[in-house]
DNA sequence: TTGCATACCATACAAATGTATGGCATAAGG
DNA sequence: CCTTATGCCATACATTTGTATGGTATGCAA
């Protein structure tokens, strides 16, 4: 038999190995588990392996090949991909997402929430360091608190601004002088989500079709 | 049984399907691609996947479940892991390689490159857009063109800044009329690459210790 | 000591998944 | 017309992979 080790510690390798491998896109089997770590009989790696999603380290679809994941409240960042939209017109965000111009990866935390990517264009928020061409990530919601960078649908036409509070009246302020605040009827106004990150890139742009 | 489809055209849905599973870190079966489609037998699924497969559109590990791969070669971004450094002193970055704050995610066509990820502090770029707490993804290269937004090593500390050329001098502008251009003694320049994106989270950032 | 927990092993079984064989229908070209 | 290629279907089978049952050995604590 092979020597025993100390309490948690081959279990805890084999955490880092299956995140690992998850990472990097290829979910391993219970037996891969097992050669990799050396064991001699399968069910080892499956304890260890059943061990930790009880410790609640790692989620699995049971059954299922390939079948353990990481928890998403794990505070581990989920990759997925964000549809890249084009053109978003008033009320057709859904079929812009279903007919995206492709896809950009993003990672995280809480995953599997609705986000989508959209090219910037114009320069209103040059004073918030987002510039013509850059990419932002938005997460889809229907409302968003005051100083929020969001994109809204104006003119028929997805635009980033930040949100502001006149009194009762919602008011998009760019971030920048020579554009004036935009201060659409209270009735009119279609939130589309909030921006939660920006991405500028200097050479290829590692989006793809679909 | 199902209309037919012309040539080749669900085929390529497919490979989207299948490539967009990859990409999630979710290696599709032969059954998931087959009711994905709505195909009433495993076997029209297998076809169209051993087709691509013969197109060189994918590759696969035969007999193992989930076995379906995108080729290196294909062009297609890859996901990876940069290392999110903090300080960067002189001639230390392999050191802070190994030791890094956290782990962003990141995309790339040619990936497996020395990528790492650096905090930016201060604002002298802030003409480039890029502001403090952004973080920029930087591509390890001992040279960079005029115009390139570098890391550099200079007085012991990392710096963003954009690459100039001054007759046979090369130095190191700030985007930030506030600040002046550094101008180091030719033996003294530490580069320590090129950035080749930028990003800015507005909530939470998904970074992650190891 | 006894009891209990942990780490590991051996083997069998069941479910998921990959693979093979044969067939039908439609379109295009000789 | 015949032939070929393609898209799809049906079913069976083989391999991979997950799961279950039971066992050995070591350490620790009551």
């Amino acid at each position: 038999m092979t020597p025993k080790t100390p309490p948690g510690q081959t279990r805890h390798q084999i955490y880092g190995f299956v995140r690992k491998r998850l990472l990097e896109g290829l979910p391993p089997t219970v037996r891969e588990v097992q050669f990799a770590f050396g064991f001699r009989s399968v069910q080892t790696a499956r304890e260890h392996l059943e061990t930790l999603v009880a410790e609640g380290k790692l989620t699995k679809e049971i059954g299922k090949a390939r079948g353990y994941r990481l928890p998403k409240e794990s505070g581990l960042p989920t990759p997925a991909l964000a549809p890249l939209l084009g053109q978003v017109q008033a009320g057709a965000l859904t079929t812009a997402v279903q007919d995206p111009e492709g896809y950009i990866a993003v990672q995280y935390k809480k995953s599997r929430e609705a986000l989508f990517a959209l090219r910037v264009r114009g320069e209103s928020m040059i004073g918030a360091g987002i510039l013509p061409g850059d990419v932002v990530i938005v997460r889809r919601q229907p409302t968003a608190d005051p100083g929020d960078i969001v994109v809204a649908v104006v003119d028929d036409e997805a635009t980033v601004k930040r949100l502001r509070l006149n009194g009762d009246r919602v008011e998009l302020h760019p971030d920048n002088p020579a554009f004036k605040p935009i201060v659409p009827e209270p009735n009119e106004l279609v939130l589309l989500g909030k921006v939660i990150e920006v991405r500028r890139y200097f050479e290829q742009m590692p989006a793809f079709e679909v």
